[in-house]
DNA sequence: ACCCGCCTCCGCCCGGTGGTGGAGACGCCG
DNA sequence: CGGCGTCTCCACCACCGGGCGGAGGCGGGT
């Protein structure tokens, strides 16, 4: 059998962290190497006893347990422990704090007793896991945020090579003159492109042409 | 007790197809209320059956299970219909593009029939969840995402809250007279406003406004 | 050969935009 | 109180931007 899995406990309410303590020592696979009572502290005990996964509430004194976790994933020594969070409320400021300091799980308190440990073999084994409630927001947010398959062509697929060219431009911020000398065109044959967008893409006047290019992801904010 | 919890079970592998039946019919709380091989025969099937949930395969003749789950959603009839993706890959195109699409869980085939349960009523319950190499991933994808990280007050908070009003609906696509009805104000405020922004932010026109309006963060491409 | 779409260019007109300079009202603060 | 910043408004002017109509070259498709 493999050697157990060390788990920290880092809470402020002595009562849950004992009761955790207790818990994760009747299994026989994983054993507490110690208890923390402020973020600080896990992030001190995490150095000497090097455990495999830290559970941490979110709210504890001197270092809440959103910044500890991140301080035990930057710094080389501890970056291989497994985080998970564990805490009465599962807000979603927590929650993607949580995520993004490096969490590898975030479960409610009253998660049952079996779950959580299944919970810790999981995490340790690399893997993530969350409350089901979470994972749904997750989900929703992870949904509503970033759609890759922009409709770039969808609505710029009707515009010739060269009208692409000019849009780009405008939405650089150049003038006709400047998209003129850029292009190597008359001023007059880039105003009659720039037309020929306003009259395909229905907008008034070329502020109108940088939204849709920065909308269709034809240009994109940190290009 | 509550009614049960109506599943249909979608797999172009009759035997899978089978096996998933009996082991929902196992459970007192569930019941399996129709089988389909295809997409499009699962998409039809949910519309006369009313399952509460949706065990869906990936890959499936006619319509895979990502563009099931997708009409399933958009359709006002079945869209409350919760979608449990089950596949033998964790492919990343298949799990974003399911979640995408409106699913409120992702399980490999591998689950044990217990988890599998488990996950059928989280599901139905309007929750969701992932296996955990999928949660995992999905947490990392969108950890990676660098959370808008607000430049915007340092480029932009030279700015008075009227400027930046301004600013706003410029990016918006408005003309000045548009920007006077909007704020309630003269045409010759808003073009002092505008003149404000043009020397404070160094730029030449409005176009160059939108820009700087969509780099700072001020405007995000979803909105 | 013919048509059609794209790219290129031209002239004319005019209106919104942008530059400059100034002014009054208000609230804040030393 | 007297400055200071902000918000509001005005007038005048120059020019770029945008609408409109027209035209020629060029390549692809029927």
């Amino acid at each position: 059998m493999n050697a157990p899995i060390r788990v920290l406990v880092a809470d402020d309410q002595a009562l849950l962290r004992g009761s955790f303590r207790v818990l994760v020592d009747t299994a026989p696979d994983l054993v507490a190497v110690g208890e923390a009572s402020t973020g600080a502290e896990a992030v001190t005990l995490a150095r000497q006893e090097r455990p495999d996964v830290v559970l941490m509430d979110v709210r504890m004194p001197v270092l809440d347990g959103i910044e500890a976790t991140r301080q035990l994933r930057a710094q080389a020594e501890t970056s291989d422990v497994r985080v998970l969070i564990l805490t009465m409320f599962d807000l979603d400021e927590y929650v993607y704090a949580a995520l993004r300091a490096g969490a590898s799980g975030f479960l409610l308190k009253d998660t049952p007793p079996g779950d959580l440990l299944a919970a810790i073999r999981v995490v340790a084994a690399g893997e993530a896991l969350l409350a089901p409630t979470v994972t749904r927001r997750l989900i929703e947010e992870f949904a509503r945020r970033p759609e890759p398959p922009r409709p770039v062509s969808r609505a710029l697929d009707v515009l010739t090579e060269r009208e692409r060219d000019v849009l780009t431009l405008i939405a650089r911020g150049l003038s006709n003159a400047e998209i003129s000398a850029h292009l190597h065109l008359s001023q007059a044959t880039v105003k009659t492109h720039v037309s020929h967008l306003f009259s395909k893409l229905q907008v008034r006047d070329r502020a109108q042409l940088v939204i849709i290019a920065y909308e269709t992801g034809l240009i994109t904010v940190a290009g």
